[in-house]
DNA sequence: CGTCGTCTTGATCTTTCTCAACCTGTGTGG
DNA sequence: CCACACAGGTTGAGAAAGATCAAGACGACG
């Protein structure tokens, strides 16, 4: 489905909608503050009180949601990388209901609630901008898979074709296989079965598609099976 | 977790906050036009030109995405009622992403990309409005769950303890069984399970929580050894 | 060069998906 | 008003897929 089509390699205030906004580059102020992050830091917690909304400049950030004792950093449901607003439901609920992490060294732009809030009250089209953002944000987030959706090599086949961070090394095999709704034991071992039928090539961070033809075939839906009778 | 805390039970003009920005009831008018849809109808197709946006006034609206061949309705992700916006990314793209599809019988308004961005122009504080609709349709929607999330049975328990909508008639079992990553079967297989330990009383339409402790005992994550938590 | 975290591989076992048949309530038409 | 078809739900048996648990390999980094 849809190409995620955002997606610059970083962005400058000049070219952020916020700070295009804010006439940044014509003597306008961008509400928000840059801020960097080393991979790994968390940005915010889940449940804990939204002050801020963030804003990615560079880098990737994970959110999570659900995070309990079982497996301690909850069920990543999507990533974003530079132009993305994250923390946003700060404008309307008092706590966050994800986690936000950096998978990689990441810049990050924020602004209080309060801040963001006048900022954009007080601009012609300001909530506009921001109202696009999160659309566009959402549109691209793809529902989780699980085990109904298909096997487990073709839900990786399915996310190869649609989404370039899977063949980059940017997000974490475990970020990735929390989105194809496995473990990271059943992702090594699709990426193993289509790397032994020639689909991609594999390192322990990379793939490369070595062949989209096959790729598309890996991801069609298995024809439904002709009946039992079929004794191999 | 967060409770689903909107959904009234249905919607009049001047409560819809749409309607309250336009001024309805003090003459104002608003961008939206009612119409009503049978239970089963499709509002929008995913891929199909997103000329409209809608706004659900009554009922109950289920998107899907992901449609092929093999499971002809795609993936149930999430439910919008009373309150909630739908198809807002006509706003910022040229087609829709999901397919909505009313479970029940519903009332829903709509207008053309056009008059809702005229509106949003002309309106101060309109576009606010708008975001805060979608930000807070956002932050209801949980993840799909996958098998990976623990048995069935307990993705069963912990959807019942957080979501009104687990025990109301509403919604389809198919749909739940989609939002909880399972096939029907094996939804009711769960519900069969929950309901001989007298956790659950159900019928072949309704859920009634017997013994809210045994469901939280039952969403509990199973006694395994807590994986290494990856903290860096 | 050694430690650590992440990823991979292996063996085993449980779960859930499959396929098919059977209910059951609802709506339709005679 | 009843027979009947239909969609959605339930049940059952079997097989396959993925989850588990455990251990080893690789790469990053101090």
């Amino acid at each position: 489905m849809a190409a995620r089509d955002l997606e610059p390699g970083a962005l400058a205030c000049t070219t952020c909608p916020i700070g295009a906004a804010s006439g940044v580059g014509h003597g306008g102020r961008c509400p928000l503050v840059d801020r960097r992050r080393r991979a790994g830091a968390y940005l915010y917690l889940e449940g804990g009180p939204a002050e801020k909304v963030w804003f990615v400049k560079e880098g990737r950030v994970v959110l999570t949601r659900e995070a309990d004792d079982r497996r301690g950093e909850g069920i990543a449901w999507t990533a974003r990388g530079p132009g993305a607003m994250i923390g946003a439901e700060a404008l309307v609920r008092p706590t966050y209901v994800d986690s936000a992490r950096a998978v990689c060294d990441s810049t990050v732009c924020t602004a209080s609630r309060e801040a963001m809030a006048h900022w954009m009250a007080a601009r012609e089209g300001a909530a506009r901008t921001v109202l696009d953002l999160v659309l566009i944000a959402q549109s691209v987030d793809a529902p989780r898979r699980s085990g109904s959706d298909g096997s487990a090599v073709r839900r990786v086949a399915v996310f190869l074709l649609e989404d370039p961070r899977g063949t980059s090394s940017e997000l974490p095999r475990r970020v990735i296989a929390g989105f194809l709704g496995m473990l990271p034991e059943t992702l090594s071992r699709a990426l193993k079965v289509l790397a032994e039928r020639g689909v991609i090539e594999t390192t322990r961070r990379t793939v490369r598609i070595a062949d989209r033809a096959k790729l598309e075939e890996a991801a069609r839906p298995e024809p439904v099976r002709p009946r039992a009778a079929a004794v191999r």
